[in-house]
DNA sequence: GTGTACATATCGCAT
DNA sequence: ATGCGATGTGTACAC
């Protein structure tokens, strides 16, 4: 573990090899060495996303440059355990710094997939009246199921929760029912489709496999699960 | 456009409503903006991907603490068009810094799956002797099938390539299936997977759909493709 | 360690 | 804009 984090901005050549191979001609870039060890090169664009970049667990050496490698200062090489390389030459330094940081307290987040699927469970009258939790992560040979159903009438309901609904959560869902068909346990079981927003190619392949769809108002059900919330 | 990249180390509080709702209690933290008008937040540890971001194309604004945020010395305030906001509270600057960069002259790729379907194409011998390359990309309703071929006996064979076989893989190739042989013209279409390593799920999930698996060489195939290589 | 699914995925391309 | 597929996806979690 490296103590501090190091701000390079350099006139760099980057080279990659590892599961493709990629290079950087000389230009200036952006160079963070985290105390993770991990490296990255950054462009002025592209958002957050580096042009090239090792993860961590990787360790970096540093070497004068070869003689035929006239304008470069130093080659920094950085390898990691499955055989991945960076290699950046190093020809001009326009900015170099160092600072120390404490552990991050870390971030806070609400509303992903999870905070969904409870709220879903805690609320089955969503999915009609007289519906009742079987059992959340229900699991299968090939994934959990996001919540198991059964509806009045005793037929077992799987429910595949997502934020946004698109193609891959169909066909994850079909997997599972599939699957959960042969068991002569559950019969027939049926298959809900649940999620903020579900667009249109979704709702058609569902509507086609017998997959019914349930959009779910995330606030509306945080409201049902804790009045209290509307005070505010 | 900004003319500038801005580097700051400060004692920072950070809020973001989008997506999500997330939260970053104060601690000292790494900011970037970039000139595309990203703006990222790092602690000193997971690799590349900040604690928090916005995306360009956004909008940053600057104002002066409230009353009642007592050592906050400015508020950043960062909209998107989609109405993500994040907002930045900082309250001790570490260490700040401006650098111009020119645009760069952008990241050089070799082995990505698109040279993958270039190779295969070019060397159809792959699927066996006699085949003969219909079209790259052939379109269907719900995508274009990576490389459509004919075998010696006339039968069309729909071929999906990847570098990495998995499962998705093989259900994308189901799909383009399911919808080719409704076509009268192409009759009952052959299904291929190629990928340079393919996981057993997948193999097991191909076989049960009568799908062939065919193990692809980049390396080998690249100097089939130019022998001159092989000097190198 | 492998398999599986989630992610504020991001990114690029075609429609 | 939206859809769709690729990504050096990265990351967490279960078996």
């Amino acid at each position: 573990m490296l103590n501090d984090v190091r701000i390079l901005i350099a006139k760099c050549q980057v080279d990659y090899s590892g599961r493709l191979t990629a290079h950087l001609p000389y230009a200036k870039r952006l160079i963070i060495v985290k105390t993770d060890g991990a490296v990255s090169i950054h462009a002025d664009d592209r958002a957050y996303k580096p042009l090239n970049w090792m993860s961590p667990p990787c360790r970096m050496t540093v070497r004068a440059p070869e003689s035929d490698e006239p304008d470069v200062t130093e080659v920094w090489e950085v390898v990691s355990a499955t055989g991945d390389r960076l290699l950046i030459a190093i020809s001009e330094i326009f900015h170099d710094h160092e600072e120390a940081f404490e552990t991050d307290p870390g971030l806070e987040k609400d509303g992903v997939e999870a905070h969904l699927q409870e709220l879903l469970a805690a609320n089955t009258a969503v999915f009609g009246a007289g519906y009742t939790l079987v059992q959340r992560e229900y699991p299968t040979p090939i994934g959990p199921v996001d919540i198991l159903l059964r509806a009045p009438n005793g037929r077992y309901t799987a429910v595949e929760v997502k934020r946004r609904g698109e193609i891959a959560g169909v066909e994850q869902l079909t997997r599972y029912l599939d699957l959960m068909r042969r068991d002569p346990l559950l019969g027939d079981v049926a298959g809900v489709f649940a999620a903020q927003v579900i667009k249109p190619q979704a709702r058609t392949l569902a509507a086609d496999r017998g997959i019914s769809c349930v959009l779910v108002d995330y606030d509306a059900l945080r409201g049902l699960d804790d009045p209290s919330d509307r005070l505010f």
